[in-house]
DNA sequence: TCATCTTGGTACTGACAATGAACGAACCCT
DNA sequence: AGGGTTCGTTCATTGTCAGTACCAAGATGA
């Protein structure tokens, strides 16, 4: 059974202050130099609250001063800035082509990052791996002097999400893996906070999570690459991600968009990814499993078959894109993974085909914004160190 | 564009009092019988903090005080309830086969209620006769002496959750109406909170909040009527519902099932009410509008057109609770609507497919539950007043 | 029967965070 | 130079929760 059985959320005075702490800090987050009394305005706290919130977090490192604003009549406010000196996150992202590790500071700017391009064999010796890379990763001359929030790994595949654990990733052939407990005994000195969640999640997470200005209500990431995920995200505060009971939530790659059609390895019959995947084209131009997907279709863009093949696979794409729409009506879509690379064989489809149907239903002009990345190699990494980072600030810990 | 300027979450002592008086309320709204002892354990507040918080609650008519429960070694404690005598609220849902009504308790239970059988025209001449209608229950002795807390109502169509706005609701023919406005002028006395809705969204929030004991996570109701839609709910607390940035999130009714398919009336191809619904059905069968479309069938099941009709209707909607499965992952799916009365030539497939192949991606055994409601009249309205509810307890509301 | 144990709930004091008003700081304008 | 305005801090006050002591009410056992 699936029961939360968390209470209602009370607290103290301690709590209180801890609330107001991460108010400040996380209003200086989403629009930086803004000065005490506009956060006093915003927050509806008093002058004399933000000024003693905002004088710990400056001497515990988290914020730090900037320039005089310009004066309206007044003495001028002091901006506020995060302290992107003081402390730092990891990720790593486990994907079929390889390792992915990023050290990023509070404000999501990657420190350093590395990708490892091999193909991961077991969870345990990749876990050694990656455990010796992350520790190379915190020797480098740009992380010294930083306390380390902690450490995020994004995976390839649904991850349950009470235990954590990773219950199938079909392209690394790794089932029911506790990758957090292979991970922690070669990392003993690593302090902080421990995440690992689904790749598609965590990078919607990031991408949320590390906007500034005008931050969308929700936002949906879809990672389209060997195979099809999509993360969610919602904006209350903090950014809350949908996983579902199974963490299943997102894996819009096995929604039947073609009942009675081919069979996916999942069993069933007609999935998204039978239509639209790196493997489906992979089995229709017939590209062996060793080549590189996206090196092997590049040269031959021109021939007939591939184009074909591509644009149905951009149709599919586009359909994807529009029950998403109808099913959870994100305010922003983020498009990224290694099929992007394909460009506008595939995307110029799918794309014409998501905004010729967006707005029949209400008949709007007004278009879901839909962003293309088109390197989204730290994207996952990036969002798993944002993930560490939100769950400092908001979660129990005694760093704020 | 989608920017929710809310700040981040800050407070004050009165705030942190609230906070934990709406604690103490969850708690024992969730699980009735509590004692102080067993809530200031759960919440991790102190007895002092819990005695003084339970005694505003029930000097306020939020709860009473139950039987001394058995004593295990000590001072027997004393069980808490909800106090239905004392609050109540109401819900409503404008539907395309008349106007429901419920006024009901804390607790969820219905103090009363009504159907209007009849079809809407116009929103003004509909607003004035439900505000009238309302009047009425509110008149009714059950009623009599207690505080209300404000109105919800649940309409066929998507909701612009900002304003909010009903942007459309073919089933009606009705187009932006803003039908707070239109009810607020007939109903002067009407003291709390106003609420508008989705039918299926509200009736997902009811179905999860007036739940007690095992709480699910997450929760999807599907409404299966004229049309399908569905709304989901997260249970954090307060349970969020998702709307989406236009309040589209659940029209799964124009999901694309079918790649080139029929012509859907929101002028795409292959939605899925193309396949399941009252109007495709009505369709397949020739059955008129001015006919009740349950009543036309049930007497036809023998016949080999309506049986084969159903069945792939049936199909569909296994499909579609599949999709469901594999893009929320909802920990429990509550089927209602009018089409439930079709009974086993609909449900029966719908519930194969969807119990065949929702394992297969995990391979696990386990059934994600699956509740039909036979009878769902008054479940949206119910919900409504659910929502009422919550919003005093989680608001800004100074009644707690 | 009565003292003792155990648990439930309340009263009082102290700790502590936010408030509110007053004040100093820094800049603008005339 | 001086008044007006805005920014940020200081300090006494207020209000909430924690902690301890205490009372209440039943169970247990001699």
């Amino acid at each position: 059974m699936s029961t939360s059985f968390q209470p209602h959320r009370a607290g103290d005075l301690h709590f209180l202050k801890r609330l107001n702490r991460s108010a400040i800090l996380e209003q200086i987050r989403r629009t930086p130099g803004l000065t005490r009394a506009d956060i006093a305005t915003q927050a509806q706290l008093t002058k004399a609250t933000v000024g003693g919130g905002v004088q710990s977090l400056l001497k515990q490192g988290w914020l730090r001063e900037g320039e005089l604003q310009k004066s309206n009549g007044g003495r001028p406010g002091r901006s506020l800035y995060l302290n992107d000196q003081h402390y730092a996150m990891l990720g790593a992202e486990v994907g079929v082509h390889g390792l992915r590790l990023v050290a990023c500071t509070l404000s999501g700017e990657l420190l350093a990052s590395h990708h490892e391009h091999l193909v991961p064999t077991t969870p345990e010796v990749t876990a050694e791996l990656l455990a010796e890379l992350l520790q190379t990763l915190m020797a480098s001359p740009v992380f010294a002097g930083r306390h380390c929030l902690g450490l995020g790994i994004a995976l390839p595949g649904p991850i349950d999400p009470t235990t954590p654990v990773l219950r199938r990733a079909p392209n690394l052939g790794w089932r029911d893996i506790r990758f957090l407990e292979l991970l922690s005994p070669h990392l003993p000195q690593m302090t902080g906070v421990w995440i690992m969640d689904n790749e598609a999640k965590s990078a919607a997470f990031g991408e949320l999570y590390f906007r500034t200005g005008q931050i969308p209500d929700s936002l949906v990431y879809v990672s389209a690459g060997t195979g099809i995920g999509s993360g969610m995200v919602e904006g209350s505060h903090p950014p809350l991600i949908s996983r579902g009971l199974q963490g299943l939530a997102g894996e819009i790659g096995h929604t039947v968009l073609q009942p009675g059609g081919l069979y996916c390895h999942c069993g069933n019959r007609g999935c998204a990814e039978t239509l639209v995947s790196g493997w489906s084209i992979r089995a229709a131009l017939g590209i062996a499993e060793e080549e590189n997907l996206i090196e092997a279709i590049l040269p031959r863009l021109h021939e007939e078959q591939v184009q074909l093949t591509l644009r149905r696979a951009g149709e599919a794409l586009g359909t994807l894109l529009l029950n998403l729409h109808h099913t959870q009506n994100p305010s922003e879509i983020v498009l990224g993974g290694s099929l992007v690379q394909l460009g506008a064989p595939l995307l110029d489809p799918a794309l014409a085909f998501f905004n010729a149907h967006q707005n029949r239903l209400l008949g709007t002009r007004h278009q879901v914004p839909l962003r293309v990345i088109e390197d989204s190699t730290f994207i996952a990494a990036r969002g798993a160190a944002a993930q560490v980072l939100a769950s400092v600030i908001h979660g129990p810990s005694d760093l704020i």
